[in-house]
DNA sequence: CTGTACTCCTGGGGGC
DNA sequence: TGCCCCCAGGAGTACA
């Protein structure tokens, strides 16, 4: 399948949307995984934790997904760059939120898989695939959760009314860093990816090699209104755009088509009067797209 | 502490 | 058709 899903938040956030009514409740009857290794080796005791408990709800803190389960423990998902999560039954992929990319049949980058007993008593399965292998399985304990070792780090959630222009500049501080650069670390802001940064730097018109620290009051607050809009935005389409990931020649979903400068190299700026072209640059080895004549 | 370069992987696409 | 090279959502680590 030629699909892709973006992980960043607002895809991550509509595969917990979509995930939540099957698996809360839900009793762990199996578990099973490959040979190969993810980004973070499996905990030792990663079936003694899992199998015979139940999940209770499934949220997400920046791009992990995060499973709480009625012993205390909570499974944390990472997708990286190319984790999937399908849900199968009867050998059939069932259509969580209609997300499904899928038939039922085992893929070879499936690495987990395990199997569930909905509170109706219906078994299917949640798999895990990853053609790169950059995600991760763990446990941690729930109530500990803020202090584990992928989340004792992490920034403010972008979405939080507590996230503000003042926070990003005090986040910021002193760095030089690209401004781009500042809002791909995780550390200054969550959630954020290749994709969303782009987009919400080209909406505020900040050029993205700006020093993160030279940024204006209002810019930083500008800046964090549009990153909140553009990712409000796709989590709303989230649904529509994976939706069309199910059919089977592989379209693409609509949500990519509506990038103002992601990905669109030599496009006319989309911005109102701009007369601009959309470039592209490497910063931090990735590709940045922007608007050199709007974006200052 | 900051900034950067590199690394882990597979697969798709373009050029020749 | 088949190489070979470049590129792709992330993020930890090492090093100047």
């Amino acid at each position: 399948m030629p699909c892709s899903i973006m992980p960043e938040l607002p895809e991550v956030e509509t595969v917990v949307r979509g995930l939540q009514p099957f698996l809360s409740g839900a009793k762990i009857a199996n578990v099973s995984t490959s040979q190969h290794k993810l980004r973070f080796p499996y905990p030792d005791d990663f079936m003694q934790c899992l199998i015979g408990f139940r999940f209770l709800n499934v949220g997400r803190r920046a791009k992990y997904i995060v499973a709480d389960l009625d012993n205390e423990n909570s499974l944390i998902i990472h997708l990286g760059m190319s984790g999937r999560i399908s849900l199968v039954g009867n050998g059939q992929t069932i259509s969580f939120d209609d997300y499904a990319y899928q038939t039922g049949a085992m893929s070879k980058h499936d690495h987990v898989t395990i199997d569930l007993i909905g509170t109706g008593g219906d078994e299917f399965s949640l798999i895990y695939n990853d053609p790169r292998r950059f995600g991760l399985l763990d446990l941690a304990r729930t109530d500990k959760i803020h202090k584990s070792r992928h989340f004792a780090h992490l920034g403010p959630e972008p979405l939080d009314d507590e996230f503000t222009g003042a926070v990003l500049q005090s986040k910021i501080g002193k760095r030089v860093t690209p401004i781009k650069l500042a809002l791909l670390n995780q550390e200054i802001v969550v959630g954020l990816g290749n994709i969303y940064v782009c987009e919400a730097l080209h909406m505020a018109h900040i050029h993205p090699n700006r020093h993160a620290n030279s940024l204006s009051v209002n810019e930083a607050a500008l800046l964090v209104a549009n990153s909140k809009q553009i990712l409000r935005a796709a989590i709303a389409a989230g649904g529509s755009t994976l939706k069309d990931f199910a059919h089977a020649d592989g379209t693409l979903g609509g949500f990519q088509n509506e990038f103002l400068a992601y990905d669109q190299t030599g496009k006319p700026c989309p911005s109102p009067k701009c007369k601009g072209i959309i470039e592209r640059i490497i910063q931090g080895g990735r590709s940045t797209f922007f608007c050199g004549k709007c974006q200052k």
